[in-house]
DNA sequence: GTGAAAGCGCTAACAA
DNA sequence: TTGTTAGCGCTTTCAC
């Protein structure tokens, strides 16, 4: 955890920067003192509304901008809360485009922290550690509830999409097994029996989709129909998942895809294929993305409502740095099919 | 841009976090000084190797992080780039990711801002500039050359995809007219006379691209066949304009889309509609992204490297910073076309 | 309504 | 090889 830097570029150099402003620049040029200012900028009770209009004038004329670091240094909290994410998935990206608000609201600031090739959830948490966030919001990531367990010693930590089963760590997530049985039933409702399920290996919340898949189909009473076709939630494993059931001779008549880039990728490769959907299968996505939104895609989804996810992971965090909760939460959410155009009837 | 900030949420809490240890921390448990702590952090000469590995274990020991904002108020320089960006776009998501190895060669780190609904251009740059950027990159934003003026005052700027029109600003983008003309070049060379552009309207790159579409189609004579459809780089626009041209009778043999995303949509809206490609319509993306690697989009695309252009970025920052450059660059990547199965030749 | 002063956790120059 | 010292730009008492 503690690392030695590279020394190599150093941090003080010969062109760098100029210096910006500071608020005793101001103070100065404002003839107050550099508390003052400071008050001013804070908003609080005690400076005349003339001085406050004098300082707010000369910032703006010396282009003064706050300084964070000192900010963050100086106070006891930061309220910034870090988040750990790809920016793979849609449905990611609109959570996280979610949290700006939901933090907002609870009078906290988020920052980003990328997990790309070349950098891993570890360097990715360093960051957001290092930056002083009180607590860690991990968006579909692949780090191992060992590795959120250490994070959770030290800040609070909400896993998202997926079960935690790391003490300390909070998480928010969907009810899979209703999804599942949802999209289930309404296959089920428009007589589809041959109903496969193309899932999402270990990624998030893959296992209990899964298993939910498996318990709606037995409870149908399609035990002998249940199969299940690897896949890990990109485009191409769920095409490659359409041209292996193209291949056999056991074309369902209705696919439920392991989440939304699945599902385009299985239509895709469909209609490639001269395969109508829904006339000749039908499609059911998982997370109702921008992608199932799309006109021209208009795919039957399970809706994870991301504002709904980002405002509960918020309180979460909220809960524990500002009530002081301790103990664990696990908070399901219910979950909605959207039907669209890509399900009808079973063909035959 | 000085702002007073919304008070009702104190800096201060009774909960709130517990102390974090610091260098002195470890500097007493270890029984050193903690400028010898600093020095064995920063991998300096000067420290006994018994000593380092005293320091660092005990820094284990205690679940030491460093304090970005301490390190940060104390350093001259930050070594960071600021990275302005919004995840809508593919392209502009592999530019980032790019962006981390690029930066991390030059001795940089990226701090990410994103421009979201209810969070404009200015309140993520203001966030760039609290957190000490030395530099602000932006990636296809919205922000109007006044702004990245005023910005470019204060610290370098460098404009993805767009061409500077701000003083002090910099600019990486691609010959635009170059990409079109490939583009154009290879659809005549199929055969292909009525070829029609879907625009990006005002996005960035998109007057450019326009422009180079018309030219390159009056130097294959095709003067009257110029056919310009408004869109937006989204997918509905583009599946809007290839609606639009299924309900004319002026169906064109060839589209070359503003970008991936809305070449997308006009290929989605065209498969609905039993139209084929490359068979009745050929259909050309900008781009190169994801988008068009995926095998059952297989897109023939203007290829913009997203490596090359991050690299680029990061060279012109660091010239600026780091070598004291103080006129403007524009910089201009030279496109490849990338011929895959959407395109083939003309019909009839 | 205003100012002086202390100190957050570090870096960096200097002394020992 | 190690320790001392002085801030970085702010927030936050506590005096005036």
């Amino acid at each position: 955890m503690p690392q030695a830097e590279d020394a190599s570029h150093p941090r003080t150099a010969t062109v760098g920067r100029v210096r910006r402003p500071t608020m005793t620049d101001i103070a100065a040029r404002a003839g107050v003192s550099q508390s003052l200012v400071s008050l001013v900028f804070r908003n609080q009770p005690g400076a005349s509304a003339q001085t406050r209009e004098r300082v707010f004038e000369v910032a703006r004329e010396l282009g003064y901008h706050p300084d964070g670091a000192a900010q963050l240094l100086r106070s006891t909290r930061s309220r910034q809360l870090g988040v750990l994410f790809t920016m793979r998935h849609p449905h990611d990206v609109d959570i996280v485009e979610a949290l700006y608000p939901a933090a907002s609201q609870r009078g906290y600031t988020v920052v980003l922290s990328a997990v790309v090739p070349g950098r891993d959830d570890q360097q990715a948490i360093g960051d957001l550690l290092r930056m002083r966030s009180e607590a860690v919001i991990v968006i579909g990531s692949g780090a191992s509830p060992r590795q959120l367990a250490a994070i959770a010693g030290q800040v609070p930590v909400v896993d998202i999409n997926r079960r935690s089963r790391a003490d300390g760590v909070d998480s928010v997530r969907t009810a899979e097994a209703t999804g599942m049985r949802q999209a289930v039933d309404h296959l089920a409702g428009l007589g589809h029996q041959a109903i496969t399920h193309v899932d999402g290996g270990a990624m998030p919340g893959a296992a209990e989709r899964r298993r939910g898949y498996r318990d709606a189909m037995r409870r149908h009473g399609l035990t002998r129909n249940i199969n299940i076709l690897p896949g890990d939630y990109t485009e191409e494993a769920g095409a490659q998942a359409a041209r292996d059931m193209l291949a056999g001779d056991d074309l369902p008549t209705a696919i439920i895809a392991g989440n939304d880039r699945s599902a385009h990728g299985v239509l895709g490769a469909f209609l490639r294929a001269g395969i109508h959907v829904p006339g000749d299968v039908s499609v059911v996505g998982y997370d109702d993305s921008r992608l199932a939104q799309l006109s021209f895609i208009d795919l039957t989804s399970v809706r994870q409502d991301a504002t709904d996810v980002a405002e509960l992971a918020v309180q979460a965090v909220a809960e524990r740095l500002d009530e002081g909760r301790t103990t664990e939460r696990d908070i399901v959410l219910q979950p909605t099919l959207i039907v669209r155009g890509s399900t009808g009837h079973a063909r035959r």
